[in-house]
DNA sequence: CTATGTTTGTTAACCGTTTAACTTTTTCTG
DNA sequence: CAGAAAAAGTTAAACGGTTAACAAACATAG
């Protein structure tokens, strides 16, 4: 059944030595023209694959990353991708680079209490790209066991000792609560989770109170409105926003999915969206197009975060000494038909009644 | 820095050979519970991983599956993950189950013109989920070189020679079509890719057939609509839709995102859903539920089916002369509010006039 | 024609594990 | 208590590559 070639069938079909074939496979300019052709010429006949498996134990490197992916807390048991369509473009972008540089990836969730240890050294890791809340354990690990790291909206606080990529949270909620402003909202909400858990949420809030204090708005306490970070979380905070449409004619959601059950229980209520409700999200996510009105979001470049990481990584694999990268994506956002000018809104409004 | 302990150093500080540490590790009982002990004791004390590239040389296996997925053939670059939240969810059930049985998960695009020889021999992957249309060189190489392979969405019509996963294309298409009979509706186009090159649609096209049969209505070649399957593809389709919402009440689409772009086509024209048309898509991604009205629509349980063919193939794997299985997931529709009853449309209409 | 350098190769150890075959020790049996 | 059987442990080859160290063949220069 399992017929492989191996480097020594070549050898002995073609009469030379393994390390020769070897040295041919390898592009070690040791041989002579006439034997590197034969040798090239009886791999292809044969079919010969290398086995990466034994190179790997031998020059101690495996061609492989690993890409460790966020948690559903909840079950503990999926990764995060189940709902969140966000992480399926991420990794698209880390396969497709990653192919690009001839490395294989290998996912896998990242379990509460699971350290990263254990898969470098079972798998001989040349890197690990790590999604999410970092944990000063997980680059121990690396450091430790050779294996280079980047670190993705982990946001690596203190000194930047790690190659890490992130998005600019705090321009990013700026330009959502700007983009109101402009519109000449002035009771601008905000619809987080909790915004002192996750350092995201937090900055991005940061963004939107820079805003309104830049434009001399006083921020309100209630304004805030603070649920899971969920459809379901977004739902609720549209049922309380329901009942103060006269004080607030704006929100910005921190993500998209919480927008979306903003929407959810406006429309089940007979309210519209702009008309009684400007909302931005954040995130940008494929169904922001599909939703009616579609959801003007702050877009974040997911697809090129995993682009970037796996360049990122494979620099420094192919040379650990370099200087750390800590890259930082600029947002931007995309401008639909979720929120409106604030005037056209109260016309729209007294011309419904 | 890479201060990997190995079996040998694990031998030298307890003072037996590497075999018996090997057997220890392995669980096979020929050690004393005394040295058995001890062995252990300095695996922890030394913090002991074995190495899988090792072993899996070793052994000819890798504990390691790969997982194949389409390509988007536009870009012939980035996984189909990047626009379909779809194989996110699919890949979150592999990776947990993977998990639970001890294999860790490669992921790859399946390129054209690529084989996936290469890939099975290069790491000595011990069975391979391949999604997808599916190719007859697929299964050869597998075969050959004793990697198990299970089919995904691949339909492999033929001779039932691999083990495969499947949903009911046919009943999901006639469950949807049924749904709009049942509320009345007798005038009920179809929107879809060309039917004649993907199976999958050709089946749910089918399905959708059977069940205007029973019901003693006549297919109208007119009522065919078929575009890209795609956001846009079914935007089009509704601008043609809604040139006839006076001969078409409903429509079935056989993919959610093309119901999307109906909807969408509607809405900027001023009509209104369901009231102008009843639709009902089919996949059931997650943006149903955000979308308003909620869309109607075929549920598939994509996560199940990861969950399915890692077991299955894990079975294989360890014992490669099962008989080959078919699985075939019934499929259920999930009612929400993107379709209504046409005797009530008619009464609604007739108020809004 | 020798000394020297270059090109082209070969040999054999090594990477970290498994495992068949063998040996030693212990236990059991009559 | 001898001999057999069972238990516990060891040795060494294998898996499929890489690579340092060495060697032969050939070309070149003086």
């Amino acid at each position: 059944m399992d017929k492989r070639v191996t480097i020594r069938d070549i050898a002995r079909k073609t009469g030379v030595s393994v390390a020769t074939v070897s040295n041919v496979i390898n592009g070690v300019n040791k041989a002579s023209e006439q034997t590197k052709k034969i040798v090239l010429q009886a791999i292809k006949e044969m079919g010969y694959q290398p086995n990466l498996t034994a190179r790997s134990l031998s020059v101690n490197r495996s061609r492989m990353i690993g890409v460790l992916l966020p948690i559903d807390e909840s079950t503990s048991a999926s990764l995060l991708l189940r709902d969140n369509p966000f992480y399926g473009e991420f990794i698209s972008g880390v396969e497709y680079q990653a192919m690009m540089s001839g490395y294989d990836v290998l996912i896998s969730g990242f379990r509460p209490g699971q350290s990263c240890r254990e898969w470098i050294l079972k798998r001989d890791l040349d890197g690990i790209v790590f999604v999410g809340n970092y944990t000063a354990a997980v680059s121990n690990d690396a450091k430790e066991f050779g294996s280079q790291l980047v670190l993705v909206d982990s946001y690596d606080e203190g000194l930047q000792k790690h190659h890490s990529i992130n998005i600019d949270d705090v321009q990013g909620g700026y330009a959502a609560a700007k983009h109101l402003l402009d519109l000449g909202h002035k009771n601008i909400a905000i619809a987080a989770s909790n915004i002192l858990v996750d350092g995201a949420i937090y900055r991005r809030f940061c963004g939107y109170k820079d805003a309104l204090a830049e434009s001399g708005i006083f921020l309100r306490n209630d304004f805030i409105f603070q649920d899971t970070l969920s459809f379901d979380g977004g739902y609720r905070i549209g049922l309380r926003l329901l009942e103060q449409t006269d004080k607030i004619s704006a929100v910005f959601a921190v993500a998209d999915i919480m927008a979306f059950g903003i929407i959810k229980a406006f429309y089940e209520n007979g309210k519209q969206i702009p008309r009684d409700l400007s909302i931005v999200g954040f995130d940008d996510i494929k169904t922001c197009e599909y939703i009616i009105p579609p959801l003007t979001s702050v877009h974040q470049p997911v697809y090129e975060k995993g682009i970037t990481a796996v360049n990122i990584l494979v620099d420094a694999i192919k040379n650990p000494d370099i200087p750390k990268r800590n890259v930082l994506f600029p947002l931007k956002l995309t401008e639909r038909g979720s929120a409106m000018n604030f005037c056209e809104r109260r016309v729209c409004a007294s011309a419904s009644l």
